[in-house]
DNA sequence: TTGGCTATCGTTAGGTG
DNA sequence: CCACCTAACGATAGCCA
């Protein structure tokens, strides 16, 4: 039968699959914001609800306008996000697990890890040599080494080194994106769920 | 008619559609909580991807622990954003509240100031200064033992070195500026900002 | 606790008003 | 920019290994 039929075309083709890549059309761009932005905070929303936890999410737009979700507000748990944060230099020697699957936990570890260190420095300085010292791993050591020798760098060798740590960085970036991409495309299954009402949010005073 | 009944039942029914409440069964909850979190930092990247912005988001499991993901870092977003926040009229987020029609209120929209990325900066620049006064060496080594070593690295230990990384590019971008200063006698300029930290997550040591 | 499977629900790209 | 439509894509509830 192959009905000629094709009289009508459909009114949309539905959604088309994208590559999650930066958007280059600024006006799709920006629609895409608005659109995922609301799914992203719902998603926030039902997490919360549905697992009784404390979320805050923040989102800045590319004008520079920044979107919150908080429950109980963004503040505190930022507060206590950061607090968390500074205590866990101490969780730093439990590195030895280290497996595809927990690739990602091992890789936030050592992110964190990383960081807690490099940010303490702001909060203390004094207790920079201190943490320091504490680790272990010569990479670390070496991280810190060439943040301090950055200091006392003259010009053409700051410009030299800048150089080579773009190269490098540039390197280590793409290896690092693609390893994240994989492993946030791994999982894929069924929770179970509930609902609650809507956690606080916070209104703008153009609202 | 009547079809004689389809002789095998589905090895699934698939998903079913949940209200959004608290899930009571604590296991269940807990694996929710374990899938949605996952989706939910999933989303998060892909919005800071297709449309290159700033995102930050923290939850905290109802047994305390902080999973987080930032882009560039969660400390980062969120002085900026208490800093846009506390730079608004003091009834910002007392207005208005649930007038919102579709989607919910994820209408907070509060101005990003550029100068809490200035005052980052500086701190950043603060920190390196302190240390830079310990450590003499060549430094030279650095980079090809980085070189070398970014070749062998494993996943993680890549991921961990390149946000190391990133620390020690901001401290040349700050280094950098201040010796731009003095040797032009300008007044400081807009500050590279663009640097941007590969998307990172944070999870407890649990995971 | 983690991963895989399936069927289905929810989200959203693309287009119109 | 915002609401609405359609249809396909992506996330995931319920089970099981």
């Amino acid at each position: 039968m192959t009905a000629p039929a094709p009289a009508r075309r459909r009114p949309s083709l539905g959604r088309q699959k994208i590559e999650i890549r930066r958007i280059e059309s600024e006006e799709a761009r920006q629609v895409c914001f608005s659109k995922r932005r609301a799914g992203f905070f719902k998603k926030a929303s039902e997490l919360s609800i549905l697992c009784s936890t404390d979320v805050a999410a923040v989102v800045f737009s590319p004008a520079g306008k920044a979107y919150s979700f908080g429950h109980p507000s963004v503040e505190c748990l930022l507060e206590r996000f950061l607090e968390s944060e500074s205590s866990l230099p101490a969780t730093a020697t439990q590195q030895g697990k280290a497996r595809v699957k927990g690739m990602v936990g091992e890789l936030n570890r050592q992110y964190g890890e990383l960081r807690a260190v490099v940010d303490a420095h702001k909060a203390r300085r004094e207790r920079a040599e201190e943490i320091m010292e504490k680790e272990r791993g010569a990479r670390s050591r070496s991280v810190a080494w060439m943040e301090a020798e950055v200091g006392r760098m003259a010009p053409e060798e700051l410009v030299a080194f800048g150089t080579a740590l773009v190269a490098v960085q540039g390197a280590v970036s793409a290896r690092a994106d693609q390893m994240l991409r994989e492993a946030l495309l791994i999982g894929r299954r069924p929770p179970t769920t509930s609902t609650r009402a809507p956690p606080g949010f916070h209104l703008p005073p153009h609202f």
